[in-house]
DNA sequence: AGAAGAAACGACCGGTCGTGCTATTGTGCG
DNA sequence: CGCACAATAGCACGACCGGTCGTTTCTTCT
């Protein structure tokens, strides 16, 4: 990786981390400069603007949580247990991740509901492949015979968004001790009623 | 009510109309004094600072929620009918008002997860309220026997802010046509499990 | 080693931000 | 009517915004 290579993706992940905490449109090229240590110029240079600049960061945040969330559900078995595994991700990167409890995407959700331009339609389409990823999840489920034939997944997509986006409330801004049983118990909850009815009893954890 | 407090009203009422569109930290002094027609000087002797109006904004916007969502609500019988108007008072709100579909306070509450200040403090505040009036309302609901004796109170509340949130962004961000109706559908599986087991059958719509 | 090009710098642009200070206008009461 | 004071305007401030420019420093490749 040469030099620019470097130093741009540095710059990018930096900018995520102060954007979690600002906001995409608040974060101004100053103040990331100084952080990475960069003159204000010598880091715009790599981008050519700043709504480049924000697309890039925006991005880098849909390949992480593929990273981090997605694909390590994907290495789980189809049917319910992928399932648990894309909740559990979601939850751990709700909550973890660097600092505490800011969903980038989340938070964006709200930014950009207003702003048209290219962020938003970037940020639209990859929460829009979150509720399909669920679904699909949601989908094998059925299919694997874990889950109720007539089950709705686009539903349980949705209903699966709402435990954590509440579990971010709580969790961050009401700062909440049991935050983080409300949403398993939702959860759980939400899975005991998309089974099957002849299926077995569900396990205690 | 002196003139005073009559543009002091007016400008309130605007700044709220437009913090729901931008935001209320990025809502600007001199933006909203154009709005409202007055030089950015007239309109700031009437604040003493920026944070002075944002908290009189948020106050304001507390105000019209219960005004518009809790009081109505209070006028229903106690139980399962009041559960029921606080929902649908809670998605009107979040759907209707003006402009479509941003809620104040979602929107705040990303914007202020992470920024100390009094502005914050007001904001928990409110929303730790909405949680207790709807817990509360389930509370009643069980003690008129129309939900389970069982039911955690706490965490039917927290569902159905579950449910309001991901409506928010369905409806507004990804622009669904069945927005409402899923969160009527989460709405309805969530009263079908509170309530008792020798309850009668849930009703058709 | 040396040249070509990438990367970073510092100064600066026009604008906008929140916030003072002072003067002018308007309102309402005796 | 006229006075006191509330309400608004005008202007200036320092800080910061995104962005441009010419120049200098560092990589990279032959």
């Amino acid at each position: 990786m040469s030099k620019g290579e470097e130093t741009r993706r540095e710059i990018v992940d930096r900018a995520l981390a102060l954007a979690s905490e600002v906001g995409l449109e608040s974060l101004s090229l100053g103040n990331l400069a100084a952080n990475v240590k960069l003159s204000k110029s010598g880091l715009f240079a790599h981008f050519r603007s700043k709504e480049a600049l924000q697309l890039e960061v925006l991005r880098r945040a849909v390949d992480l949580f593929i990273e981090e969330v997605v694909i390590p559900a994907l290495a789980k078995p189809r049917g319910e247990p992928r399932v648990v595994a894309l909740f559990e991700g979601y939850l751990a990167w709700i909550s973890g991740r660097e600092r505490k409890g800011t969903c980038f995407f989340i938070a964006l959700s709200q930014e950009y509901d207003d702003r048209p331009g290219p962020v938003r339609d970037l940020l639209v389409k990859s929460q829009r492949d979150w509720h399909h990823t669920l679904a699909r999840a949601a989908r094998l489920a059925v299919e694997q015979g874990h889950f109720r034939a007539d089950l709705d997944a686009e539903q349980f997509a949705y209903e699966l968004v709402g435990i954590g986006m509440a579990f971010q409330q709580l969790y961050k801004l009401l700062d909440h001790p049991k935050a983080e049983q409300r949403a398993r118990t939702a959860f759980r909850a939400l899975v005991a009623r998309s089974r099957r009815a002849d299926a077995e009893a569900p396990r205690r954890h």
